[in-house]
DNA sequence: AAGCCAAGTCAACGAGTGACTACTTAACCG
DNA sequence: CGGTTAAGTAGTCACTCGTTGACTTGGCTT
């Protein structure tokens, strides 16, 4: 009824495209790029397998966008919070999987084999730490100890949500936050 | 000459076997399962492709075999080396990528959205880190800080040496190593 | 020298892949 | 209402995949 959000047509192309991007991101997330075929991606967004090509062009160009989706929240992380709140803000964004953020930072990186997928996370990566954390470092080596507390959040993003390690996957995200604050700490906090 | 090193015979089922082994390691962390086929495997091995069936019966057992190789040194470090020296020598070895370790710890890691290599990799740390390191540790959670090593060693081992981040890349392993040594300490040392 | 068996080769299969094209259908506009 | 156009469908193409089984060849034993 609303000019700005008229209701769902049956036929909606920009809400076709988007299923197919989410879909994409979750099975990308869950098997890769070359474990994910677009009649895959078709499926699991309830959509004709030929859409992929209709919006996107080529399966790559689909994955390449979807990879790129959801690094919104770290950028203004990186820049706006407090340095002491950041590592637990990090690691809670990272560990937070769910149909709003599918696959989240574990998934991308460990489709990181994939020459594409990997040019999209150094990318995002070395934005979100090189060029807005570093800078607000103090100390020698600053984009070395932004990109190393990136390395932290990851191998426990990856430990955990992905290879399934026992201690990890039962410990409570307090608990692990914690242990990483206080590495993280020794890592920032330098004269 | 040697009975006990005989020399090579054209026909070596041993050694066609090994180089089987290791040309999927090196295809493995670069492309993962999904994206190395049989047929690439005994290209690189400078061997028929039937042979991978006669000497592993499947693809999968190929790389099962291949992912479990290499877990020796890990394993023996978590055991026998002092408490102090052990992230630097961990550290050393995640990074050490060449025709001896080939793919090493980050290409592991990003070949574990195969279910498969992701039980392989599990297994392997948790033997090493909940079953031998954490036993060593005093104070609380150990389990959890053994694990907690394992995923800064991870992390930038992926970072490094497979998204390839820019002051990851370009820094020395030891101005990394003092780094990690001090987050690692900040761990492991507690009251 | 003959024979045997492991080691290695070859060609083919059925299923699935990315990509593309020609077609049909639904929704909006005058 | 009727027509136009965007949205969605079905089918096809050339190719690669893992896997298999029938075949050949090298090299040791006797």
């Amino acid at each position: 009824m609303d000019t700005a959000t008229p209701r769902a047509r049956r036929r909606d192309a920009a809400a076709t495209r988007e299923a197919l991007l989410m879909a994409a991101r979750t099975l990308l997330s869950e098997h890769g790029v070359e474990g994910t075929s677009t009649r895959d991606v078709a499926a699991r967004a309830g959509v004709n397998q030929a859409l992929v090509y209709r919006y996107f062009g080529s399966k790559e160009k689909l994955f390449a966008e979807a990879a790129d989706r959801g690094w919104d929240s770290a950028d203004t992380m990186t820049t706006d919070l407090p340095l002491k709140d950041l590592p637990r803000a990090l690691l809670e964004r990272a560990l937070n999987v769910g149909a709003e953020h599918p696959g989240g930072l574990s998934g991308l990186v460990t489709a990181a084999n994939d020459d594409m997928i990997r040019a999209v996370v150094r990318e995002r990566i070395e934005r979100a730490f090189d060029e807005q954390l570093a800078p607000r470092l103090s100390g020698p080596d600053r984009a070395l100890r932004a990109e190393l507390l990136a390395a932290l959040i990851t191998g426990v993003a990856v430990l955990r949500g992905k290879v399934g390690a026992k201690a990890l996957t039962a410990a409570d995200r307090e608990a692990i936050g914690e242990y990483v604050d206080r590495m993280a700490a020794s890592l920032l906090d330098l004269g």
